[in-house]
RNA sequence: GGCCCUAUAGUUCAAUGGAUAGAACGGAGGUUUCCUAAACCUUAAAUCCAGGUUCGAUUCCUGGUGGGGCUACCA
């Protein structure tokens, strides 16, 4: 049971025992009491007035009494203004952070036995990844995550868009301009030399607007399985799929299933059949297929195009069925921009009308925009900030922070590089990460990330800090124990924020919302580094309270590391 | 035009309807014979406007204004 719990349980039972009056625990308002006032928790006794029929203070006042007089575990009271600020006791802390340095998987939580499928990053495989992308896929690897930490089966997915008219133009610019160059000759990756070729196209298509023409003819070519545009199509992904795995190794980001347009764009088909023998589609004179969603205040969505080809809608309404009935999902999750808002909406109603019990059960986790000062990026400008560029970027940075420092002079040249990675990266993840998914952000391409303050490397540089302690703890056979003294005030903060831990992880989520983690590592790390400034933890003379300042130690690193994995950001031992 | 999202210090971000709106960067000033100064401490600085609901509104509602998005037989 969490501490906020506890406190709203008992505080229900005074009221009954004072008032008389039955409430729900659920219904107290418990928080963690601000800092400029003595406590631990604080009640909120203004909705209890109409209960007490009483002023605030004396309410909060016959609360405290109560609560000190009939739980040991509350240790004094003092109440400002209408909320009553409530202290536990030493002891009551010490057998938290017993319970919480026992508990080897701290903040999992229990099995909920439920499938969530995830689909993210769905690239379109005629450019390179860039910064939005890489939000997106920062997020949906972050949000898997932490779907399994609340303990949850997650599929992570992602669809590939590897046809259709934009993969025509790369291909159409690469028999006209690249003279036969492929990334083994040229020494440029993949994706990118796939990317040249999509530039290339637009400056062909500014010079002759007919070139349009032959791209179409291409893409009918492909529909019809011509050998040569298939070959030439199936090359040129090749080089793609090798850039991008690149670019998700970088990142450490996998996925446990990878589905691909061409395998998928027929699908559907056959559920606009079911739903015009259904009657919830309608069939326009020219053969196009429709859903009327007027009714649900949106549009007509058109489902068959008049040749009786399928869209985009068509796909995703095909794949979702698939992947419910294929993996047994009790939730989907599509981690896409926010400006398919209107596409998912659709997508839901569409379902829901066909009649499928899970169309609920799809979410768009709706993520803004990354913006650029100047606004969004454009590749006709070349302001669009590549996803490559900028990991190396980032470690190129963190290389020269950390040469200045020279902190990182005795380790070998290959775990250097790796720890270079890891900062440069982290910085980055965190960047990202710690803004609300719904919010559109901004990235300043002049400005290098941070890496003081609140960043990555503040938590990375916290954890390494903590390690070495417990290093140097070791090598001087220290140990560490988890109980035998008591807490002082600046451990009971620390302690506190730990315990809140696994609630925070349910928060997060059922928000689907990594930067409620980000922030709790965060108030973590900065309340270590205020208590590592003015305590000593070596020194301290009391082996029984240096012991259990190294055992606090460890399970902050620990929960350091849990949950800044849940962003998918690893930390240092040094740095 | 219609629909959706958004607006908080100079800047980038926080704040289940709760106390004196928190941080970080940048600004000003300070801390290293002491477990890593990528740290710590002090300081100045903000809720777009007008109403409404409430004991209490940055948060909810209405109306403005600014910014973004969607409104394709593209994906």
């Amino acid at each position: 049971m969490t501490a906020e719990l506890f406190i709203a349980s008992k505080a229900s039972e005074a009221v009954k025992a004072l008032y008389g009056a039955e409430t729900a625990p659920e219904s107290m308002q418990v928080q963690v009491t601000r800092k400029e006032f003595e406590g631990d928790y604080t009640l909120v006794v203004f909705p209890l007035l109409r209960i007490s029929h009483a002023s605030p203070d004396a309410t909060a006042e016959a609360l405290g009494e109560w609560l000190v007089q009939n739980c040991p575990e509350i240790e004094k009271f003092n109440s400002v203004k209408g909320f009553l600020n409530l202290t536990l006791g030493n002891i009551y802390w010490q057998e938290c952070f017993r319970g919480i340095a026992a508990d080897k998987d701290f903040g999992q939580l229990p099995p909920t036995g439920k499938t969530i499928m995830v689909e993210f990053s769905s690239p379109n495989t005629n450019k390179p990844l860039h910064l939005g992308h890489i939000r997106n896929n920062l997020l949906g690897d972050s949000v898997s995550r932490l779907l399994k930490a609340a303990g949850n089966k997650v599929i992570k997915c992602t669809l590939v868009n590897d046809r259709g008219v934009h993969i025509c133009k790369s291909m159409y610019a690469w028999q006209h301009c690249m003279n036969g160059a492929t990334p083994e000759s040229t020494g440029i990756k993949g994706d990118h030399l796939v990317g040249d070729c999509y530039v290339k196209y637009s400056q062909l298509e500014k010079a002759d607007p007919s070139v349009n023409e032959k791209v179409h003819e291409m893409l009918v070519k492909w529909e019809e399985g011509d050998p040569d545009v298939r070959k030439l199509w199936e090359t040129m992904n090749g080089w793609v799929f090798k850039g991008f795995d690149e670019t998700y190794k970088a990142l450490g980001i996998s996925f446990d299933q990878v589905y691909y347009e061409h395998d998928t764009y027929l699908l559907g088909k056959s559920l606009v059949q079911k739903g015009l023998d259904s009657g919830v589609f309608v069939k326009d004179p020219d053969g196009s297929v429709w859903c009327d969603l007027t009714a649900d205040g949106l549009d007509r969505k058109l489902l068959l195009r008049s040749d009786g080809t399928s869209v985009y809608m068509t796909q995703d309404l095909g794949t979702a069925e698939r992947r419910f009935a294929q993996n047994n999902l009790d939730s989907h999750i599509y981690v896409v921009g926010d400006e398919q808002n209107y596409h998912f909406q659709v997508l839901k109603l569409v379902l829901a009308k066909l009649g499928f019990p899970w169309a609920n059960q799809i979410f768009h986790l709706s993520y803004g925009m990354v913006e650029l000062p100047e606004g969004k990026m454009k590749s006709r400008e070349g302001t669009v900030v590549d996803a490559d560029d900028l990991i190396a970027q980032m470690k190129d940075e963190a290389r020269s922070v950390s040469e200045e420092s020279g902190k990182l002079a005795d380790v070998p040249e290959e775990q250097r590089e790796n720890l270079y990675s890891m900062i440069g990266l982290g910085a980055l993840k965190y960047f990202i990460l710690k803004v609300d998914p719904k919010k559109t952000m901004l990235f300043n391409p002049r400005e290098s990330i941070d890496f003081n303050g609140n960043t990555g490397p503040f938590i990375q540089y916290t954890h390494a800090r903590i390690c070495s302690i417990l290093r140097k703890a070791s090598e001087k056979g220290m140990a560490a124990a988890s109980s035998g003294a008591e807490l002082n005030p600046k451990e009971i903060r620390l302690v506190r924020i730990l315990a809140g831990y696994p609630q925070k992880v349910s928060e997060a989520a059922s928000a689907l919302s990594p930067a409620l983690i980000a922030n709790w590592c965060y108030d973590l790390a900065k309340e270590f580094n205020q208590y590592y400034h003015d305590t000593q933890i070596l020194r301290e003379p009391d082996s029984a309270v240096r012991s259990l300042r190294l055992a606090i130690l460890d399970r902050i690193a620990a929960a350091l590391r849990s949950g800044m994995g849940l962003l998918g950001i690893e930390l240092p031992e040094r740095m």
